[in-house]
DNA sequence: ACAATATATATGATTTTTCATGTATATTAC
DNA sequence: GTAATATACATGAAAAATCATATATATTGT
């Protein structure tokens, strides 16, 4: 039983749980063909479509350089498309497609199939104290991030 | 103020945070011309010196082959060493050095600050909560991975 | 004891990811 | 209006990570 270090280092624990139930769905996302980068990408798109690049990649916790290759590779299997912006041509916001939205819906119910039973470990005190605590430290994130002020999309 | 699935969804504000945080200290570790997977591995064999790779590559949450390669990196910065069972000569277990040791251990009082400052960021209240759900978690972590009951080290 | 199977680690080819830099456009300062 | 700077994204070389497989040793079943 000797206490180790790691074992209540935050940053660890973090990291354990997120690697844990992440791959757990993961698994999943494979057997679909999809890989958990392109899974990623299509969530954020899904929620926030006509995303700038820059932006996807900060909520998507990947640098602009990846998201760009990432987006090259979705653009060549037809699940999103890439416009230049109007009001600013170095600018590029991404937008699902049809065909990108039918891959990306059944694997959100999976995906809230899986966090139910993530959830199901703990005692509903518990499951709500995680998330409060999780939305508290998101902040950090989006201040770190400049997120919240962030232009996120093409409005034309 | 839509409310996103991303924004809500367990795996993602787990990944998130732990993203968040450990870039943070990421930052100091690279100042100190440490890689973060260098880290992780010098700091699980602090915590349990002479563990065998296997065992290394579960808690360090990588793959083996890549932890593998990762220590012959450290040993050939003569940070660790490595060690053939004489019970199970297929087995390999990993000491870290008197200079590894030297190398992470003011790594680790850096660690702790850092660590303080994040919870600063919360009450009193939700950083035992935050820190006790996170424990509950790690269970998951340790049946899946059957890290449990385990044989970490070369007991001579 | 022997064959068959399983486990621990290593290896090398392939794929991903990162890092430094390039190009185009926009913004700022004069 | 022009030069200087900053920003958005892309590119290509380099480094890291993954995947399939190899090698050595152990274990199991007969």
């Amino acid at each position: 039983m000797s206490e180790k270090f790691i074992d209540n280092y935050l940053l660890f624990q973090l990291a354990l749980a997120s690697h844990t139930f992440s791959e757990e769905f993961y698994d999943q996302l494979r057997a679909a063909g999809v890989s958990p980068p392109k899974w990623r990408i299509l969530i954020n798109l899904m929620d926030c479509p006509g995303m700038y690049l820059t932006a996807l990649a900060k909520y998507a916790l990947y640098e602009p350089s990846r998201v760009t290759k990432l987006v090259d590779q979705l653009v060549g299997e037809k699940l999103v498309e890439r416009r230049t912006s109007h009001q600013d041509r170095r600018r590029v916001s991404i937008h699902i497609t049809a065909r990108g939205l039918a891959l990306v819906k059944p694997l959100i119910v999976q995906a809230q199939i899986h966090e139910a039973s993530v959830l199901a470990g703990l005692t509903p005190t518990d499951q709500k104290h995680l998330k409060s605590i999780l939305r508290k430290l998101a902040q950090r994130h989006a201040e770190d991030m400049q997120v919240g002020n962030l232009k996120l999309v093409d409005t034309v």
